[in-house]
DNA sequence: GAGTTTGAAACT
DNA sequence: CAGTTTCAAACTC
C-alpha cells in the first residue's frame, strides 16, 4: 500500500516542527474535521495547560474507516534512549518502537511525568506538570476526551494514565480544554473504547518511553506488559502539545526537557488508512545541544521496523522519521531502515511504510521502507515526508560540481511513484509556505558515480527527464547540512522527485556523503543492538552487516573502496580518501580515527576547516566532460615531479586521464603521443583482451562438453558409461585449440622463451583434457570452465 | 610485510 | 604564493 506521505509532507510545516516557530492558536479552528467524522465535544472545563495547540480536531480516529478487523491491531510503542551512549560517545539514541504484541497499543510515556504510579491492576497513572492521562486503550485521546469511551473521566490536568488493559491511549489536557483528539488505534477482537476486561483478553504489551535521564525519575513497569517487554524507559517530556493541520494528521508535539524539545511524534490518518506516526525533532535555534544523537523508531504492528536518524546539530534543523503501519494479520517480519544523518545536522524526513510481505528478515537494502529525500537549500525551516518505495536501494549521485556524493534511495517496485514523486513536491511547493522546488520542472544533470571511482568514471548524464530509473519509484535525496554553498548552483539540477527545502539560517545547504545512508544504517543498527535491553529483532543484528564501507554486496562489487591506513590524520583530513569522499570509517584499518559517528563535532569541523582553506575541497577532481571521457580533466592539475604521471601517483594517471595545461607536472608522459603512455595503454588492453578472449574460449569449451553429454546417445557406451574419446568431438577439439592459443599468445605478450611457452601450452592443454576426462565421468551434464 | 617512493595536503 | 613538512597511498623488494 502506499504512503501517502505528502500528506505529512504538507502537514509538517515549519510551524509545527520548529519549537520556536511554532505559534499557539488558543482559538481552536471553527471545524476541525475528523478522519473518523466524528466529533467529540468538549464540553468539560478548560484544563490548564502548559501549551496550547495549533489546532486541535476533536476525535481522530486513526482507522476510522477501517474495518473492525482492521482496528484489531495495535500497537507499541516506545521511545528509548541510550544514555549511555550520550555519555560515552556523545551519542544518544532515541528509540520509537512499537513492538512485541500485536495487540499492544500504542503507548506513549513521555517519563519526566514527576511520579507514576499504579493506580490499578494493569493501570499506571503517572503524574507530570505538563503530562495528560493516558489510557491504553486503541486510542490516543488528545486534549480533552470526557465523553470519549475508555477515557479516563478523573483524569487531571497534568496526569497522565496508562491503562494497559483498556483500549484507549488517553492524553488529555495536552490542548484546548474542550477539545481533543481520539487516536483510534486499531485491537485486535476489541472494540475501540471497550473496557479493560476485554484488555485483558488480549494482553498488552508497553514498552515505555525513554528519553533522556532524569535523576528524579525511576523507571516504571507500566502494566504487566511492560514487565515482559522490559522496555522501561523515562521521558523527559515536560509538555505535550498537538497540532492538527489537517483532519487525518496531526502532530504531537512533545516538549522535553531541552536537550530533547525538538521530538515530535507525529500521527497521521492518511488516506489510505493507514496510520502514520514517527518521531520528528526540531533543534530549535537555542538548543543548545551539540551532542550527536540518534533517532531510532521502530514500529511493530504486525511487522516490525526501524529507523534510525540521527538529531540535527544545527539550529533549525528537523529530523522526522515516520512510520505507516497497517497490515494488521501479515506475518511477522523485521524492517529496518536507519537512517542517520547526524554528522552534518542534515534535514532528513522519513517515512515508511511496512509492506504486506510474508515475514522475513529485510536487509537495509531490501527493506520496504520508502526513504525519503529532503535537500535543504536554506532558508527557513522546512520538513518534507515522502513515502519511501519499498525495497529502496541507494544509487549514488554526483551533484556536478560537489564532491560529495548524494544518495538516490530507489525501489525496485516498479510504479507511477516517479509521477508521484513529482506531485508530492508540487503539492508541498503549493502547501508549504517554504519553498519546494517542483522537481518535476528540475532538470538534472547529475550521474550517479561511484565514490570511489569518480575520479575514474566517466558521469552518465541522465536522461533528459532526469529520470535515470525508470523502475525507481522515488528518487531519493538526503542530505547533511554541511554547508557548501559552493554546491548551490547545482542544487537546480537534481533529480526529479528531489525536494529542494529551505534550510536554517546559514547552513543552506545539505550534503550527503556518499553512501551515507547505508554507513549509517549500519552505525545505527551496531546502536541499536547496543541499546541496552533493547528487545532487539534478530534481524538488526543480521540484516546490516554491509560489506565495506556501508556498501551493500553489490554496490562493493561494483565498487570496492579501500580501507584507508590513516594513523596521524585521525581521518579528518583529506589525505584520509574517506573523509575527502565524504564517507564515513568503516572496516578501515585506520588508527585513532575520527571519522565516525561519534566524533560528530571534530568531524564538522574538520570539514569546515577543510571548505575554509579550500571551498572546493569536496567537489571531484575530475571534472566532467560534456561528451564523455574525452572531456575529463583533472580541474586542479597534477604536480608530478618523478613519476611522468604513468603511475598512479599522479591523480591525472589514476583518473585515467591526460594531463593537461592545468597541471604542473615534470617530465610528463602522460599525453595524447607519448610513446610511454601508448605503451603502457597497449600492454593494459592487450590484458585486459587476454582476459576477455580467455574466459571466452573457456566458456566456450565448457559450452561444447556440455552439449557434447545431451547430443551422445548412449549407444557409445562402455561398460555402462560413456567413454572418453566420444567428448572429444570437433567442437570439443576447437575449443580445446583455442585454449591452446590464448596461452601461447599469453606467452608471448609477456616475452617468455619458446620453452616456458611450450611448457604454458602444455600445461595448458593437459588442463582441458583433465576437463574433458572430468566431464566424461561425471553423469549429469557438466559444466567445465577452465 | 617492511621499507621506500611519491605527490597531495597541510602548514609556515 | 612559495617553500617546507606531513601524510598516506603506491610501489618495490
Amino acid at each position: 500500500m502506499d504512503v501517502v506521505s505528502p500528506e505529512l509532507n504538507i502537514l509538517l510545516p515549519d510551524e509545527i516542527m520548529d519549537t520556536e516557530a511554532i505559534v499557539m492558536d488558543d482559538d481552536p479552528p471553527a471545524e476541525s474535521p475528523t478522519a473518523s467524522g466524528q466529533s467529540q465535544p468538549s464540553d468539560d472545563a478548560p484544563i490548564p495547560m502548559e501549551t496550547d495547540v495549533l489546532a486541535v480536531p476533536e476525535i481522530v480516529s486513526l482507522c476510522s474507516d477501517a474495518t473492525p478487523t482492521q482496528r484489531t491491531q495495535a500497537l507499541t510503542t516506545s521511545i528509548t534512549t541510550d544514555s549511555t551512549l550520550c555519555s560515552t560517545t556523545s551519542a544518544t539514541q532515541l528509540l520509537l518502537t512499537p513492538s512485541i504484541a500485536s495487540s499492544s497499543p500504542l503507548t506513549l510515556r513521555p517519563a519526566t511525568a514527576s511520579t507514576l504510579t499504579s493506580t490499578s491492576p494493569g493501570v499506571v497513572s503517572l503524574t507530570s506538570g505538563g503530562l495528560q492521562k493516558l489510557s491504553a486503550n486503541h486510542q490516543i485521546i488528545l486534549n480533552k476526551v470526557a465523553s470519549s469511551p475508555g477515557a479516563d473521566t478523573t483524569r487531571s490536568p497534568g496526569t497522565t494514565t496508562i491503562t494497559p488493559g483498556g483500549q484507549k491511549f488517553m492524553v488529555t489536557a495536552i490542548g484546548k480544554s474542550g477539545q481533543s483528539i481520539v487516536l483510534q488505534l486499531p485491537h485486535t477482537g476489541s472494540k475501540p473504547g471497550s473496557g479493560q476486561g476485554e484488555a485483558k483478553a488480549h494482553p498488552q504489551h508497553f514498552k515505555v518511553l525513554t528519553i533522556g535521564g532524569r535523576t528524579d525519575l525511576k523507571p516504571v513497569m507500566v502494566g504487566q506488559a511492560v514487565s515482559s517487554a522490559s522496555q522501561v524507559s523515562t521521558l523527559q517530556a515536560q509538555q505535550l502539545k498537538t497540532v492538527q493541520v489537517r483532519p487525518d494528521i496531526f502532530v504531537i508535539l512533545l516538549d522535553f526537557s531541552p536537550q530533547f524539545r525538538d521530538i515530535r511524534l507525529i500521527v497521521s490518518l492518511v488516506p489510505s488508512q493507514q496510520l502514520l506516526y514517527g518521531l520528528g525533532r526540531v533543534l530549535s535555534t537555542s538548543s543548545p545541544v551539540t551532542s550527536p544523537r540518534t533517532i531510532t523508531l521502530s514500529e511493530t504492528l504486525s511487522s516490525s521496523s526501524k529507523i534510525a536518524i540521527s538529531p540535527l546539530k544545527s539550529p533549525s534543523k528537523l529530523t522526522v522519521v515516520s512510520v505507516a503501519s497497517q497490515v494488521p494479520n501479515s506475518p511477522q517480519k523485521s524492517v529496518s531502515l536507519p537512517l542517520n544523518m547526524a554528522h552534518l545536522g542534515q534535514q532528513i524526513l522519513v517515512q515508511q511504510s511496512t509492506a504486506t510481505s510474508p515475514a522475513k528478515v529485510v536487509s537495509s537494502h531490501s527493506t520496504p521502507m520508502k526513504p525519503v529525500q529532503t535537500v535543504t537549500v536554506g532558508g527557513p525551516q522546512f520538513k518534507t515526508i515522502f513515502p519511501l518505495s519499498t525495497s529502496s536501494n541507494v544509487q549514488q549521485i554526483q551533484v556536478p560540481g560537489s564532491r560529495f556524493h548524494y544518495v538516490r534511495l530507489v525501489t525496485a517496485t516498479t510504479g507511477s511513484s516517479t509521477g508521484q514523486a513529482g506531485s508530492h513536491c508540487t503539492n508541498s511547493s503549493m502547501t508549504a509556505k517554504p519553498m519546494v522546488v517542483n522537481t518535476a520542472q528540475v532538470r538534472m544533470s547529475v550521474p550517479i558515480i561511484p565514490a570511489q571511482t569518480m575520479k575514474q568514471v566517466v558521469p552518465k548524464p541522465l536522461t533528459s527527464s532526469g529520470q535515470l530509473l525508470t523502475t525507481q519509484t522515488q528518487q531519493r535525496l538526503i542530505m547533511p547540512a554541511t554547508p557548501l554553498p559552493q554546491i548551490q548552483p547545482n542544487l537546480t539540477n537534481l533529480p526529479p522527485g528531489t525536494v529542494l527545502a529551505p534550510g536554517s539560517g546559514n547552513m543552506g545547504y545539505a550534503v550527503l556523503p556518499a553512501h551515507y545512508v547505508t554507513q549509517l544504517q549500519q552505525s545505527a543498527y551496531v546502536t541499536l543492538a547496543s541499546s541496552s535491553g533493547f528487545p532487539n529483532p534478530t534481524g538488526i543484528q543480521t540484516q546490516a552487516r554491509l560489506p565495506l564501507n556501508g556498501l551493500s554486496t553489490s554496490d562493493a562489487a561494483s565498487r570496492p573502496r579501500k580501507p584507508c591506513n590513516c594513523n596521524k590524520s585521525q581521518c579528518l583530513k583529506l589525505y584520509c580518501d574517506c573523509f575527502a569522499n565524504g564517507e564515513f570509517c568503516q572496516n578501515c584499518n585506520c588508527t585513532n580515527c575520527f571519522n565516525n559517528l561519534e566524533h560528530e563535532t571534530e568531524r564538522a569541523k574538520a570539514i569546515k576547516a577543510c571548505l575554509d582553506r579550500n571551498p572546493e575541497a569536496f567537489k571531484p577532481k575530475i571534472g566532467k566532460g560534456k561528451e564523455g571521457e574525452s572531456d575529463r580533466r583533472h580541474s586542479k592539475g597534477c604536480n608530478c615531479k618523478r613519476s611522468g604521471c604513468l603511475k598512479n601517483y599522479c591523480e591525472c594517471y589514476e583518473a585515467k586521464i591526460m594531463c593537461s595545461s592545468t597541471c604542473k607536472c615534470v617530465g610528463c608522459k602522460n599525453f595524447e603521443e607519448s610513446p610511454e603512455r601508448k605503451t603502457l595503454m597497449h600492454l593494459a588492453d592487450a590484458a585486459e583482451v587476454r582476459v576477455q578472449q580467455q574466459t571466452a574460449a573457456k566458456t566456450k569449451l565448457s559450452s561444447q562438453i556440455s552439449d557434447l553429454f545431451t547430443r551422445t546417445t548412449p549407444s557409445i557406451t562402455s561398460g555402462g558409461g560413456r567413454m572418453p574419446f566420444t567428448f572429444v568431438t570437433k567442437e570439443v577439439a576447437e575449443a580445446t585449440c583455442e585454449c591452446l592459443l590464448e596461452q601461447a599468445e599469453q606467452a608471448e605478450l609477456i616475452q617468455q622463451p619458446q620453452a616456458t611457452a611450450e611448457r604454458m601450452i602444455l600445461e595448458e592443454f593437459g588442463r582441458c583434457l583433465m576437463r574433458i576426462i572430468s566431464s566424461a565421468g561425471k553423469t549429469d551434464c557438466p559444466s567445465i570452465n577452465c
